[in-house]
DNA sequence: GCGTTATTTCGATACATTTCTAATTAGTAT
DNA sequence: ATACTAATTAGAAATGTATCGAAATAACGC
């Protein structure tokens, strides 16, 4: 249990993200992709490009159209398949700038973070606070993270709670105070909004 | 129609584009990903976390340290693995760049006699004959392909409508009608089939 | 209707990849 | 040394994928 992990993808996205990849990881795919983008083809020009039988060509392009990447149309007895440019585009830009690889690498920068849980943090308890401001935070931070949004406490209940995390729980009372991660008024503690 | 396109991705590129796409459309190879984007792992925890046994994901994790995807570091008797984020990046900027794109499109219209063609015509004309027969056909297929099949010439005309491809007619024309592609008779030529 | 052509579907086969177990290596501690 | 743990390697089994030939389908022209 690493702490401060965070889940970046549904798993829908995943799955999505998972196919998008497939797709192009193949070699006569990525071929047909290649010449449709030269233009439109019928499945004996692709095979004939590719020197492949029908039969294989068209099981790759049904592999594509089932994700949108080809559209067809007939033409007398040919189907001539047309490459979804806009979509290519698309799945291009918004599986990877965009919404998940993005993430993942912006993510992985976390890592710092982990190494100073790593040190301070062992078994689910803090063994000690760091004096470097910067690495109390982040053990702080990690604390906060696992205080429930939706409970309020009185300040023994709140102690109490603490001290599962370690002994000192007056100090890391005050310092999550202090951070703005709890709030407390009239002797009530509550976990407050703070990234 | 040329068959000669000029910014191409190389073969190696369109490799190395492949063998991008296979790192990334595996379920187990993509988790890891993900796990390692919350934060370096031991192999053990990742097994955990994929439920797989160990030497999975340590052949997984060989894989995709072999791309510099990821990077190792011995504590104790485990191997800590890290997301080389930096890579990550690189990687999927420079395969979804534009240009990149672009080239991927043209790359596979690369066939082995394309290539041939790329090195021996340039603009339309033949800078040379290969002295090796078999590249010597791919260039005379190529011309032939120009040659109207329902005209008749004189020995002078043919001559002259081939100095449009290399001034050395009198080769051309005596390949041609070796190959089969072009037939004499008094003194009149004419394209002939042959696939 | 019949024959022809282009494509798809089906089923078989070959090939590649993933995953496992068992054995081996490497690091630590007793 | 010996025992213990984590990881890797080797090799086999299981699974997955690409490709093909043969047969079925669809559109066309006669």
């Amino acid at each position: 249990m690493t702490g401060i992990s965070k889940e970046v993808l549904s798993e829908e996205q995943f799955d999505q993200l998972l196919r998008f990849f497939q797709v192009f990881s193949n070699e006569s795919r990525l071929k047909i992709i290649g010449h449709l983008a030269n233009g439109e083809k019928n499945v004996g020009e692709l095979a004939g490009l590719l020197r492949v039988k029908e039969p294989t060509v068209s099981h790759h392009l049904a592999e594509m159209k089932a994700i949108g990447l080809v559209n067809v149309r007939a033409e007398g007895t040919m189907r001539i398949y047309r490459l979804n440019s806009r979509a290519l585009e698309a799945m291009s830009k918004d599986i990877f700038a965009h919404s998940n690889l993005a993430a993942l690498v912006k993510t992985s920068e976390l890592s710092e973070d982990e190494k100073v849980l790593r040190t301070w943090v062992k078994d689910g308890r803090i063994i000690d606070l760091p004096a470097q401001e910067k690495k109390k935070q982040v053990i702080i931070h990690w604390l906060a993270d696992r205080i429930p949004h939706d409970r309020r406490w009185t300040e023994r209940e709140f102690s109490e709670w603490l001290t599962q995390f370690n002994e000192d729980y007056a100090t890391l009372r005050r310092y999550l105070v202090d951070s703005g991660y709890m709030t407390r008024e009239k002797g009530i503690y509550w976990r407050t909004l703070k990234a």
